[in-house]
DNA sequence: CCGCTTAGTCGAAACGCTTCGACACCGCTG
DNA sequence: CAGCGGTGTCGAAGCGTTTCGACTAAGCGG
């Protein structure tokens, strides 16, 4: 491995000299820069990330911190860190995935403070959300996907679910369905705050009776057979109902099943929105869902730009103790994109008894 | 933030003797040590890992470079990235995956010279993969998940292939089956050198034919609607086929939409068996996919042990001209999972033209 | 009681880079 | 022609560790 030093001798000039041709920090006379770089590309030189980082306390390396459940990431998740992997990428940043599981807060705080990343994005943030307060005390900084439910202190990209769920909402009525049913993520995801699950319930609630219409919403579990059980459920609860709208990216494929083990047909007798989903999953299915498409890679690529422009910012502050360091908190909405699986609901349908 | 400076001070004791209470190095008499875990505690020191990096020419970073394309990471590839990362950790490093896409083989080559990386493990290597060219280049240590052509100088951890499809092929004939169609990746991915879809080919055919079958093989995009084409074609190929066995995780939704719109029932007309699948994908079909279960979480903990046992081996040798460095090569096979897409074939299926 | 090992500690030299202050040289202005 | 600001370059002092050689004080066999 050639060295700096090794460069420099090279091309009879100082250290110092070859550091500025290489982070352009201060003037450098093209004849001077011209045989450093033909040094350079003689010796193979490769700057070593760790003493540079080690001298100019950045790493250029940029955390994203990913709970990797067993469930995988969907194609949505995934869009998320292309996005911000190619912003990172075109701001000269690196982007690292860090697969941080639940228990390890401990864990959490060495990484954040061994100084080895600049800044972290968070993915998956809780309503209530332990993590985030470790990571604000060890300095780094920091922005979140998702929000925690006090966030004037925090940087923040988020869905908007209000607007998402509107939108749904608005498509099933406007095509003619009354009776909608929400189905959400479990009853336990719900209890443990997580902030989709719970604001798409509220904003549900809002829309339908917005529309004069009454809001049913069942719980169901994150699998196919939570969401066989939640379709029995709903229509137990709503017999007549004519519309599904499912949060449950997963529980969609059981709703599906059961609606066709039921010899219900889609959208001729129920319609199907899926929300927050990525055109991959919508055409998954048979027919092909409507669906409120997330704003995967925009969301990915706008955290790391508020990140990047934190770090770069002229004057940014570390530790700023009560300072005004800007905060970016930003919603978007996801777009509704009409496949197969809505459709006006049957004028006259014949009443299924529930099975 | 402290340092070990700040640490020494306290303690009353020399830096170098705060460096040997943390690794270990050289002997420490309790009261020292007692003295600087004190000091440590009081100050919440926390070593820089860019300097300690610097000095001691290891990171105690591995990479584990994964292509993202842009229909996410499923369960089983997930599977393996924690299993990675629980191994990593567990051996006292850190696992950081970084999103490669395919351009930038430059990037690769500068991400593996800056010295930041200690070991990496390579996810998805086609037959003539490029990037294990650039990587071995750099000299940093490398096992594969997945196999190139040419194996002879490299580590690797993959899944047999051969055996899986027997047990499948053989799962199928014992049921009874005599007409099995085998859906692969599509064309463009068998031309491009794509290992498990060419080695499952292989062994299709050599599983088939050593049953005395007429092996029947149908490429098919990565959608549903590749699916949807891919049983069509397989109709028209054979229409008398009892039984489907498809590696294409993300046809096979496509593959059973068909299957019902044609009026076929699984697993009553038509059996169907997935390959290298996780039990969750599995699950979300109805009925519920037989499947050869991937050993994703073994194959990512194997790949790390075999990286770490070469990086903390005794006399690793970092760029031995000729000598030998121990390779790990092994094959894992997938499990026959049975669920409810398998059953004997009807005695007198009747037949259905293809329309 | 003498040299020899061994445990325990220290100081200083790397590690490969960035960055600061200094300085030389240039062409200008007044 | 003194003085000045700008440009281009250099040397050296870090950055926070690890690691090496050296030193001291015991402990011990002969």
């Amino acid at each position: 491995m050639a060295t700096m030093h090794d460069v420099a001798r090279l091309a009879q000039v100082s250290v110092s000299t070859v550091s500025y041709v290489l982070t352009g920090t201060r003037p450098i006379s093209q004849a001077t820069r011209n045989k450093v770089l033909a040094a350079m590309a003689e010796l193979d030189y490769q700057p070593n990330a760790m003493a540079r980082g080690l001298a100019s306390r950045r790493s250029r390396i940029l955390g994203l911190l990913m709970p990797m459940d067993e469930r995988g990431l969907g194609a949505t998740e995934t869009a998320f860190v292309t996005g911000a992997a190619a912003a990172a990428s075109s701001a000269g940043y690196h982007l690292v995935l860090s697969p941080v599981g639940g228990g390890d807060l401990e864990d959490l705080r060495r990484l954040a403070s061994q100084r080895m990343l600049d800044g972290v994005v968070l993915m998956e943030v809780q309503l209530a959300d332990e993590r985030v307060t470790v990571l604000q005390e060890t300095g780094v900084p920091l922005v979140l996907i998702g929000r925690t439910a006090d966030t004037s202190t925090l940087s923040y990209v988020d869905i908007d679910f209000d607007q998402t769920v509107r939108e749904a909402v608005a498509h099933l009525v406007g095509l003619g369905h009354r009776r909608i049913v929400y189905v959400n993520h479990s009853a336990a995801t719900l209890a443990s705050g997580y902030g989709p699950a719970l604001r798409t319930r509220d904003a549900f609630v809002a829309a339908m009776t917005g529309h004069g219409l009454d809001p049913v919403m069942i719980a169901a579990e994150d699998s196919a057979a939570g969401g066989r059980a939640a379709l029995a459920a709903a229509f137990a609860q709503a017999p007549e109902l004519t519309a599904v709208l499912a949060m449950n990216e997963t529980a969609i494929f059981g709703i599906l099943g059961e609606l066709t083990g039921r010899g219900l047909s889609v959208p001729g007798d129920v319609s199907v929105v899926s929300m927050v989903t990525s055109p991959q999953v919508a055409e998954l299915a048979t027919p092909a869902l409507t669906a409120m498409t997330s704003p995967g890679s925009a969301l990915g690529r706008i955290a790391i730009e508020a990140l990047v422009r934190h770090l770069d910012g002229p004057a940014a502050e570390r530790h700023p103790d009560g300072s005004a360091v800007e905060r970016h908190q930003q919603l978007l909405p996801c777009a509704l994109e009409v496949r197969g699986s809505t459709a006006p609901p049957r004028s006259r349908r014949p009443v299924r008894a529930d099975q």
